[in-house]
DNA sequence: GAGTAATATGTCGCAATGTCATATATGGAG
DNA sequence: CTCCATATATGACATTGCGACATATTACTC
């Protein structure tokens, strides 16, 4: 990790963007964020569930409980109308904020 | 932008880079990185300073206060070797991050 | 020579938030 | 039966970004 301040200002996004296409639970979050970043991101469970009530919260996610046989309890959460938005933003906020930074620290010629 | 942590994160890479060409005082560095990110990115100087400080303290830049008649003394910062393997680290840690995310936050088929 | 804006550096205090450690619960592997 | 992976949860602790404030110098205007 460049720094771990980096990963927290983009959790929001990466979770927003796990749980558009289907609900998910906040184990698989977790454990997908590590897999597909090959490791260099990666999340400790005390903040994500913290995380996840959050986002809530603010109604942009919206959490179920699923019981299964054979299996512990999980919280799916999935994506509200209001989180498709805020995830759009989100998106393009990114976007700009590392073709500002790649301004910064390369095209250093003055 | 995205997320106020973001900037914290980025905000040493940010430094190296801009002090990397030439030797540059504090507040110079806030203005070059307001205006080159077109106000995408703003620092405030009660997090700028004391990260200058602690960048000193790590030896990756060295200040060294300069007097001129008709203008407050200023305080110029140079990269220093060390700080030079740091600046090269943290830049490709910097493309990988960025590598993630977007891996993470696009190419959501699954 | 008073007022004020820009330059330039510095810091106090606190709200917000990440992390450590720990707890609970289930199922499978050895 | 122990250990590990899965899965959610939280109390206590440590960190830190930043709003707000303070100080100093120069240039400009009226």
């Amino acid at each position: 990790m460049l720094d771990r301040e980096l990963k927290k200002g983009s959790a929001e996004l990466l979770i927003l963007s796990l749980v558009e296409v289907r609900p998910r639970h906040g184990y698989e979050i977790s454990k997908l964020i590590e897999a597909r970043s090959d490791g260099v991101l990666k999340f400790n469970v005390a903040s994500l569930y913290p995380l996840l009530y959050r986002l809530e919260k603010r109604g942009w996610i919206l959490g179920r409980w699923v019981e299964k046989a054979g299996q512990r309890r999980r919280r799916y959460y999935r994506l509200t109308r209001e989180g498709r938005k805020v995830l759009a933003a989100q998106r393009s906020g990114w976007e700009e904020f590392v073709a500002a930074i790649n301004r910064i620290t390369r095209a250093e010629s003055a």
